[in-house]
DNA sequence: CTGACTGCAAAATCTTTGCAAAGAC
DNA sequence: GTCTTTGCAAAGATTTTGCAGTCAG
């Protein structure tokens, strides 16, 4: 994994070449999603952000913007849930795919090389450029398989 | 493919079944889906159904309701599209999954077996009771990308 | 200094809900 | 008749935008 030095590093440079400001808000939410791996919600970040630094103002509209730019220039990543919003992650590691359990909403991380390749395929045999691909297991995990009985 | 016929029995028996009753208004609804092939928005086939019946008061609400009850007794199926939506189809042919274009919106369908069976494969090592399971791959079209040059 | 960034609140989207009237069975 | 459904408009939830003040470079 990168340290986050290098991290910031990364941020920095790739601010500086779009002219770009480095804030402390924009800090702040890199190094949220940094040190707290994991899926979050904008408004999640928001709320956890106030109240670990009561003494930076970070507004909900920073949050959003941040996570877009972080997002558009790859740092970040988000999977979808619908009319629920997004879940942001640091989208830096190796690209994966997630299992969502619908009950409680674990999300569970794998990568599989078969699925990954059948999928330049199918973009190469309908002549798509692919840009980008997602794909979600939805149900239920072992925990709550066996609540349920 | 199903007649429409078998599938309006198959939908009045579902709703019978759960002590729900058949309106005009359900049933324009399914007929649309049935009779345009494609994905729509909820905004969309209402707006449709209400220029090519303006005899028949549908509202918004109505067309979200019905679409709900629709996806989930299982004739209809939606994807998602994160903050802008989800776009339904009628979801009794085979299950797929999509090719979208980010471009043109245009959506491209596919099924591939390879990927399926990974699918299982994959849910059952995680001890997951998988439920549902989507695959997007986004990119641009064979038409979007001789625009783009 | 200059132009980008921020917070705030208002606006915009998309979806759901409350309620009285209408309709299915 | 009873109980579900409907349309409408209002309310919700999530995200975006306009703007004047603030701050990074």
């Amino acid at each position: 994994m990168i340290t986050y030095d290098l991290l910031l590093e990364q941020f920095k440079t790739l601010l500086k070449t779009n002219t770009l400001k480095f804030t402390k808000q924009r800090e702040l939410i890199l190094k949220f999603l940094y040190e707290n791996n994991g899926h979050y919600t904008p408004e999640e970040i928001y709320m956890l952000l106030k109240k670990a630094h009561p003494e930076v103002n970070v507004g909900i509209a920073t949050v959003y913007r941040t996570l877009t730019l972080l997002e558009d220039s790859g740092i970040a990543s988000s999977i979808s849930f619908g009319t629920q919003g997004k879940k942001y992650e640091l989208g830096l590691k190796k690209h994966h795919d997630h299992l969502i359990c619908s009950q409680c909403g674990a999300i569970i991380e794998f990568f599989d090389e078969t699925i990954e390749k059948r999928q330049e395929e199918i973009a190469k045999k309908f002549n798509f450029l692919m840009q980008d691909h997602t794909m979600k297991i939805v149900g239920l995990c072992e925990k709550c398989q066996s609540k349920q009985s």
